[in-house]
DNA sequence: ATTGCAAAAAGTGTCGACAAAAAATCTGCG
DNA sequence: CGCAGATTTTTTGTCGACACTTTTTGCAAT
């Protein structure tokens, strides 16, 4: 659906696009080079435009690159997803309390029927991880357009999006999981109807807060997928 | 000083460095366009790596950009300074919080004797706004160190830093906020000797909500430079 | 004189090419 | 058989060129 040639957009913003996929699909690893002519050659496309791409990504801390070295995936080790972890729980507890200043009614509405939808939904096929993975991102999504705070909707659902996209395979969800977080999601949305910016910051951070945590104990207790069981992570 | 031909870096990295002077000089000014024939011959290269860098800064949202019509320097509105703030808030809030948790007593004595420094030369000569503005960028790119994160730190010192600079061209400083200043950063530092993450991120955020709050009187109250005096903000 | 349209100029987006550096390969020696 | 050095190959960084858009200029008609 993203296929048509459109004349709008260019072919450097097509070329982030589909390297933000690629990476995010897992076909280039973390750790793996970025090589500027296989992948001009997979996308049909010059070196100047995915040029500019790489750079952007760079930008968004999920390439990292050395002069005259090229550029590589970044690895995330299990310290750095925890850092990214603190940084989400900085800026979406801002996002949350200053869309509790600002959301209006109709969006609390909506925030209320997609709560009751996946309750709906969970009742007849259990609480699924996937089920609640893809809401989440649309959730947290939501509530950042209510903020009406155009850096804090960028920095989420721009800059850092491919980042936490990537921390997301990290996070070995368990069912268990899957409830907790829609128990939080409703304290969220219950502070933001109240407009309590204060209770919306803390109900969100916690909400990361256990997110992270859930995280950390995925890390040490490795099981299905991609679970690099070397080291430990002594820094 | 820095037309020296380094072989470490690339040509892309100096535009970059050279592209962010040029508009915290305020030689391009904010809407102004960014012509790139005209910037690389200025600076003597190509537009290629030329392009790499504007597509850096647009994605530090330093540069506004619209397919086939070019980049402009971004237009700092009175709310968009003020949304920019309420980032900085929750991010170096954040920051305040990790680094009364990892400091080290040599950071903190670093922090006392940069306050002590100041207080000495203000005590002789006067808080002069010139002095607390350039002093105040160190004081909080240290205690971003201190955090020891690396996203926090390369948000603050890197994709923030040109944005917050721009950013400063709004605050007309008047000595008593230079003052205030003072004092805030020494309750910062005081809460991270303690090692109190919470009483350094609250002293952080006040110092943040003060500074913003300064910049939203003093562009109802246009004196000197940048004066926007139009709508008082309804929300 | 102003508005509308057409032609020219300038600018952006993209490409291919080249030099220099890094990586890979091959070779010779211990 | 392994390792160090030299050579080839690949890749990065940069440049100039071209097509297509947008903008500006010029001209004519109302």
């Amino acid at each position: 659906m993203l296929d048509e040639l459109d004349d709008s957009t260019t072919v450097a913003d097509s070329a982030l696009a589909r390297l933000t996929q690629v990476i995010l699909d897992g076909e280039l690893k973390p750790g793996a080079k970025v090589s500027e002519p296989e992948l001009a050659r997979r996308f049909g496309i010059s070196r100047a435009p995915l040029r500019e791409a790489i750079r952007r990504l760079e930008e968004r801390s999920v390439l990292t690159r050395a002069p005259r070295l090229g550029a590589r995936v970044v690895v995330l080790s299990p310290a750095k997803v925890e850092q990214i972890f603190v940084v989400r729980e900085a800026v979406e507890g801002m996002i949350a309390r200053e869309a509790a200043k600002l959301i209006t009614d109709a969006e609390v509405a909506q925030l209320r029927e997609s709560l009751a939808r996946q309750k709906a939904r969970s009742e007849e096929i259990g609480f699924s991880t996937f089920l609640t993975r893809e809401l989440d991102s649309d959730f947290h999504t939501f509530i950042a357009q209510c903020s009406r705070n155009e850096f804090l909707i960028k920095f989420l659902c721009e800059d850092y999006a491919t980042l936490i996209g990537l921390c997301r395979k990290h996070l070995r969800q368990v069912p268990e999981r899957a409830y907790r977080a829609f128990v939080e999601h409703g304290r969220i949305v219950d502070a933001l109807a109240d407009r309590d910016p204060d209770m919306a910051e803390l109900a969100m951070r916690r909400h990361i807060q256990a997110s992270r945590q859930m995280m950390v104990a995925s890390v040490q207790d490795p099981g299905s997928e991609g679970g690099r069981r070397r080291r430990r992570g002594t820094n």
